[in-house]
DNA sequence: CGTTGGGTTGATCCAACTCAAACGACGTGG
DNA sequence: CCACGTCGTTTGAGTTGGATCAACCCAACG
């Protein structure tokens, strides 16, 4: 059940640490179960701990005033998250984070990455990097949103996650397992005009739907749809 | 015209640098003059320089294919901008940078950046603090674009800008200099809309629209039109 | 004065949201 | 094994928030 420090590595943040600094974190840390459905923590608690999922996958989300979702990004496993408490003082997390499956994840206590921090560039230097890739996924999708329309935001929804998880079938098809609403919330739309598109998608050919599924057929064509200037 | 290093202590990030930390700096690094209109750097530029903005304001945006803008973040003085070249190995812009008034900026090698953060905590964690702001804020903006309406979205830009820049007059109003133009790319709408709403609002008698200029005089109903669950 | 650049306002249109109804896959328990 | 409820999905019909387009106004400025 206990994670062997070594494993850490896997982590980008601690591609470099020494065994050393990968037993202070181990035991700088412990292992939280977490349900499917149930959350890591939410948005406004303390962030006392960062993360590091796993098993699983998780998503990070914000949710406004009457309850409408918005999600910000998917979790892997082995990817950090919750990070921010390691460098500020008495922080709040900025968005909460929940069990897309059941999960298996080590907390690791804000405390002890701060002390690291002070004299270990390597980690400094993984955080800003994970921030900086965070950084630019956020500006792309923020205008995303702001400049495309639904069907090629829901395009590029899907390419991103082929990229980041697609297991690969034959004839470089693709199998995502999410519902409509998932997708929706991930694409800043509602699950109807998802359910549409994909529907429209699938006459065309480019994908299957099922329940909880897509599976992408012309990968190619989706790019077309996603990048394409005219129409 | 050159500048004093011990200035550069009313960056945030170089807060708790020592004298000589700021000699460094100053010494690599050089001044640059930027007209109105023109860019520090565009979208996809190699990442060379951070820079620290002296006089002047400036935005960091991003355009699509197709050419229409959007605005990430405008910056004022003191304000460090294009720094994750300080960072990432052989980066390169993930936005461009333009002035929105002449602008005086310091231009510091990332090299000497990436040189200084290797020994020195209070910059990677000065560093980080600027990027677990400004990701902060574009969860915020991005939720908010995604569940709020244009109107709402509006509101909360001048409120916005009014917490970073307001000029306060008197009893509370106060004055921003911005085109119509400016404020829709900011709230991810258009100029028509945003003309219209002012109008609106000026109806009301919120605020007090003008070329080039809205002056707000009752910042508690923006709050209200910001927040307010019903409606 | 004419030109230019910002702003307003009206008319029109459509992409996407909302709401309602029904379907179909799945799991469960009798 | 069937009946039933649940949950994800599909589809249609109706509505609408904002975008788009076009015309015009007005202030600043050379």
């Amino acid at each position: 059940m206990s994670i062997n420090p070594a494993d850490l590595r896997r982590v980008n943040v601690f591609e470099k640490a020494s065994d050393e600094d990968l037993k202070i974190i181990a035991q700088g840390s412990i292992e939280r179960s977490i349900e499917e459905g149930n959350f890591f923590f939410f948005q406004g608690d303390p962030a006392d701990y960062a993360y590091i999922l796993v098993a699983g996958r998780a998503k990070l989300l914000q949710t406004n005033p009457s309850g409408q979702q918005v999600n910000l990004r998917t979790i892997n496993a082995w990817q950090m998250f919750g990070a921010l408490g390691a460098v500020r003082e008495a922080a709040t997390y900025p968005a909460s984070a929940q069990a897309l499956e059941d999960c298996n994840a080590l907390a690791v206590k804000s405390t002890t990455l701060k002390e690291l921090i002070k004299d270990r560039p390597y980690l400094s230097i993984g955080l800003m990097n994970l921030m900086t890739d965070y950084i630019q996924e956020m500006q792309e999708r923020y205008r995303e949103l702001a400049t495309e329309k639904v069907e090629r935001r829901i395009a590029r929804v899907l390419l991103r996650l082929t990229a980041q998880m697609g297991i690969k079938g034959e004839h470089n098809t693709i199998e995502l397992g999410f519902t409509r609403k998932e997708l929706s919330e991930m694409a800043g739309t509602t699950l109807f005009t998802v359910s549409r598109i994909l529907s429209e998608w699938e006459r065309l050919g480019l994908v299957e739907a099922g329940r909880e599924r897509v599976v992408i057929l012309q990968p190619h064509e989706l790019v077309v749809i996603a990048e394409e200037l005219e129409k």
